[in-house]
DNA sequence: GTTCCGCATGAATCGATAG
DNA sequence: ACTATCGATTCATGCGGAA
């Protein structure tokens, strides 16, 4: 069957470049591509480090295997944040909006995920900074969301909530679902649920010792959530530790890691054989 | 005295362009400007309707006065949002900022402003709109700052661990101050304020009466504080109903308000007038 | 068992120092 | 003059050991 062979693909961590990986996917299968590259000049340890200047070449040529795999009710979601250099903002991000839009991507969009807990510092001409853009790409104006699935309590009902769960209370709920959102949802008031905003208000995740992920499993999960449903396949063309692919699994979609570290590969391998332990049978009918 | 005669534009609410009327500015002479420029296509009725492809250009020559009447250490703030235009966020602000640069301003930081109770709506393929953005410029690397002015009390994690100290703990801590000082005096008390990040969450006020405020007073109040002291120079070019002239005169600072409508100009007059009789006498001493 | 406290640490940034 | 490296700064959170 044809499509088996074109799709034996799903559900692995692949090895290698995305750009040249991707080149053997075929057109238009993937649901979502939900990914925060390495930012530009940053983790230098660990991804060699693309100087600030080069970042938006260096990205555009992957971006444009991105939008050939996308089905066309597809979404693109990135996770980025521009770095300070000499006193400046740098303007890579906002010339890569610019230039990937010729590529045919739509702009639909940015999210802001406002960080609880920003990285501490303090400095004499800025603040710490408490937030990263979730740019929001399409193919077509018409794509698949499903808003109902990310559905929250009203504010005010949330925070009591949320004051009123013990830290025991939060862990035990984590392990059940896994989704800190989810517990959050299932224990509260399930009446009155009222839609969210393009603001996601969440901590990072500082305490995961051996990798250090970028962002809190919560995040791609909102996404997975919004964007697709059970089967559908999310992409991370920049694995890392797997976060993405653990949530697309928890979730019940099938996911594609690509890693250009083979440590990354690994690890994320490894939290992802791990998380089928202990979830497989505790997963969320959403 | 020649500083009189130039200077004779403050605590005045002036009818007409910003770009002429500051064109009889002298150079440098504006401590912080903030504004919230009508948008892109928005307001068509009143302000004729600036359209989004048009808009950058419309902005940048009125820029250039911004550049010349604001002092070296000085800072430029600019609220603004990008509309969506066929299911696509605009990119005319980014181009803004792109340009912008080119005059000569340093685009220091993006501030968000989270918005506590966004504009009621419902899309089929977007969320409702709970962040705008603040642009932070500049014409130097190093400007006035005063950080100390918006502190804030920590987070309720914090909070707590400096509430389960005892009075006699507090009062101990307090004494020994210069040397040796014990490590839970670092960690948790001394901690009765924080910095703030570079993302304000704060409520709109859809509330006022006649005038339709875009953002609330406690916006312009926060960013005075910030770049400005008592006796110093605040610019709203698109004055609007007035609130950034009535923040600045709170607060004990001069201000300057510009508008091309007169009605516009007669509100801010009101609400300072009023504002006057009612705070006079219980200016805050920040 | 439970609570409490100390501590490590995470997409950072600036200014100074050294080559 | 330009780059490279280092120390200081700082806050939310979970972990582990102690009480």
């Amino acid at each position: 069957m044809r499509v088996a062979i074109d799709m034996d693909f799903i559900n692995k961590i692949i090895f290698g470049d995305c750009e040249k990986i991707l080149k053997k996917f075929p057109d238009k299968s993937i649901d979502l591509i939900f990914t925060s590259p390495p930012y530009a000049d940053a983790r230098r340890r660990t991804y060699g480090g693309v100087a600030p200047d080069e970042y938006v070449d260096w990205f555009l040529s992957k971006a444009e295997q991105f939008l050939r795999v996308l089905k066309p009710t597809g979404t693109f979601v990135l996770n980025i944040k521009e770095r300070v250099v000499k006193g400046e903002r740098h303007t890579y991000v906002i010339e890569l909006i610019m230039r990937i839009k010729q590529q045919g991507w739509l702009w639909t969009d940015e999210f802001i995920w406002h960080k609880k807990n920003p990285f501490p510092g303090k400095w004499p001409n800025r603040f710490r900074d408490g937030w990263e853009r979730l740019l929001q790409f399409n193919r077509q104006r018409k794509f698949n969301m499903y808003q109902e699935a990310v559905m929250i309590p009203p504010s005010d009902a949330t925070k009591a909530c949320a004051l009123r769960l013990t830290d025991a209370d939060k862990t035990r709920r984590k392990i059940k679902t896994g989704s800190g959102l989810d517990s959050r949802l299932s224990s509260c008031v399930n009446r009155n649920m009222v839609y969210p905003t393009n603001v996601i208000y969440m901590a990072t995740e500082s305490w995961n010792r051996g990798h250090s992920a970028v962002f809190p499993i919560d995040l791609p999960i909102w996404f997975i959530k919004l964007f697709t449903v059970k089967g559908d396949i999310v992409l991370d063309p920049f694995i890392g530790s797997g976060t993405t692919a653990v949530a697309a699994k928890q979730l019940g979609r099938n996911y594609v890691g690509v890693d250009i570290l083979k440590k990354s590969c690994l690890l994320a391998e490894e939290r992802i054989t791990q998380i089928k332990k202990y979830y497989d049978n505790t997963l969320t009918t959403n």
